[in-house]
DNA sequence: GCGACAG
DNA sequence: ATCTTGTCGC
């Protein structure tokens, strides 16, 4: 598929927000009683790292919707285009990311990815800058809250609790397994809170994370692994 | 000044 | 994210 790619990379911090910032308006947020997306197919990203810090591997796996089965995927291997700062975190895997979802052959109807949406600081996370530079409708799914508060969701699974920032809602601790911690969950581009914490629940019938995740989650590390056994 | 801080 | 074995619990 195409990728709207960055011509402008940042070298420092205050070049990257202003990126974010700049990009931001783009983002397009769905109402909540908007008529629920019915995605066919559905593309889970994630990103492996060495211990060097530098070199890493980066996963697209596309899911059918309906049978969660592979229909295809995509690994590609290169190095960390920015250092990890908290809010820029984006900027790390972003050109790695971008590479594997240009050699894929389909074009996903949902991008999932491993990290926020808006509940950022400038509300611009990963999710939501792969949304934007592909125009494809997409959602964060992060293991770990990274602004604002909540309340601890009740066990069950399908329980959740709003994400407020600066008196925004941002996004949902949801618990996708009944007495497991819960994910967090915000909007990244062209979909509702809701329809985000609908599609998650769906592609996590099993485990905590969704399953888009825990597949590049588990190519990436394979696809590192393979990198580092041929140093470059 | 102190603590927080996606991956 | 990554470094890392066994171990407690359902």
């Amino acid at each position: 598929m195409r990728v709207a790619v960055p011509h402008r990379w940042p070298v420092d911090r205050a070049e990257a927000e202003a990126i974010q910032d700049r990009l931001r308006p783009r983002v397009r947020v769905e109402p909540d009683d908007a008529p629920p997306p019915r995605p066919r197919l559905v593309a889970g990203l994630d990103v492996a790292y060495a211990k060097d810090d530098e070199r890493l591997a980066a996963a697209v796996v596309v899911l059918d919707a309906a049978t969660l089965e592979v229909v295809e995927s995509v690994t590609t291997v290169g190095r960390a285009a920015f250092p990890y700062v908290p809010g820029l975190f984006a900027f790390r895997e972003l050109p790695t990311l971008v590479t594997a979802l240009e050699r894929l052959t389909v074009t996903p109807d949902l991008l999932v990815c491993d990290g926020q949406g808006v509940a950022h600081p400038r509300r611009f996370g990963l999710a939501c800058h792969l949304g934007v530079l592909t125009d494809l409708p997409s959602i964060g799914v992060a293991k770990q809250s990274l602004v604002g508060d909540h309340a601890d969701p009740a066990p069950q699974r399908g329980a959740w609790s709003p994400v407020r920032d600066a008196g925004e809602v941002v996004g949902r601790a949801l618990r996708t397994q009944t007495g497991v911690k819960p994910v967090y969950v915000s909007v990244g581009h062209r979909v509702s809170l809701a329809a985000a914490t609908d599609l998650t629940l769906r592609l996590a019938p099993a485990y905590r994370l969704p399953e888009t995740t825990r597949h590049a989650d588990r190519l990436s590390r394979e696809a590192l692994r393979a990198a580092l056994g041929t140093p470059a």
